[in-house]
DNA sequence: GTGCATGCAAACCGTTTGCACAATA
DNA sequence: TATTGTGCAAACGGTTTGCATGCAC
């Protein structure tokens, strides 16, 4: 991984403000500095921050929108794979609280996303002992 | 609100799916029985129906990445009106286990998004009660 | 008959890609 | 010097909008 200017403002930009900034905002943050950056070097920078394990993204669903008609609070199961989302009722995800101190932060819904795989990703992820070797 | 066979036939495809389908699957599934109906009428009646109630999105995310430089396991504020993120750090969100019948899907992640205003945005909505009347 | 919904196409926004040039290692 | 990153601009996919026509009320 080379170690260019670009990449050096993006990261700081990243790790020099506490909220989640969008690409957009990074390259506004970084222009100031840099004016010559371009909003694509910095997606790409993001992209490779994160392969190499240096930032994450936080949302996995922005792809785009996904519509339920059951209104009930429910949480979900999100497959990393195939981006299936499947809805679970479970009271004990129901009760949980927000945390008391949230400097001000005022809560109106806790949701609890579940990622992982989904049954049809798992079996093809682990194709059974037998076929494994 | 109008009834018309668009909405009924979005309304029946949302209904009739476990799954929260995109506005493209649904159109798609639409189409099968309504070839003439358009993904602009579909994106309209979602967001209708969304207004009326009878349906909700699942993801408020999906505007534009957001990407964080903290790597270690968190979990978020997302303001409703600014869409700023935020983390938060809490043993007891941590200790969340998935629920022991996921039928199959096999969880290897739990993030927790506390929705709601943040400090700025919840200000604003309630400003002091002098001047609410 | 009035007003809102539909369908088309273009616009729009966030993101990705291809390519020539420049910088890193 | 070889390789990889940068910046530009165009392409791309999902979403929204404007407008003329059609339908629900």
């Amino acid at each position: 991984m080379k170690v260019t200017p670009q990449r050096l403002a993006v990261y700081a930009a990243l790790m020099a403000t506490p909220e989640h900034p969008s690409p957009e905002e990074i390259y506004q943050t970084v222009r100031t500095t840099m004016p010559t950056v371009s909003l694509a070097t910095v997606y790409k920078t993001l992209e490779t921050l994160e392969q190499h394990g240096l930032a994450s993204q936080v949302a996995r669903l922005h792809v785009s929108k996904r519509y339920d008609a059951n209104l009930e609070p429910h949480h979900h199961l999100i497959c990393t794979v195939c981006r299936k989302i499947s809805d679970i009722r479970n009271e004990a995800l129901d009760a949980i609280a927000p945390p008391a101190d949230l400097s001000g932060f005022v809560p109106t819904e806790v949701n609890v996303q579940i990622f992982g795989l989904c049954i049809s990703c798992a079996a093809r992820a682990t194709p059974t002992e037998e076929n494994n070797g």
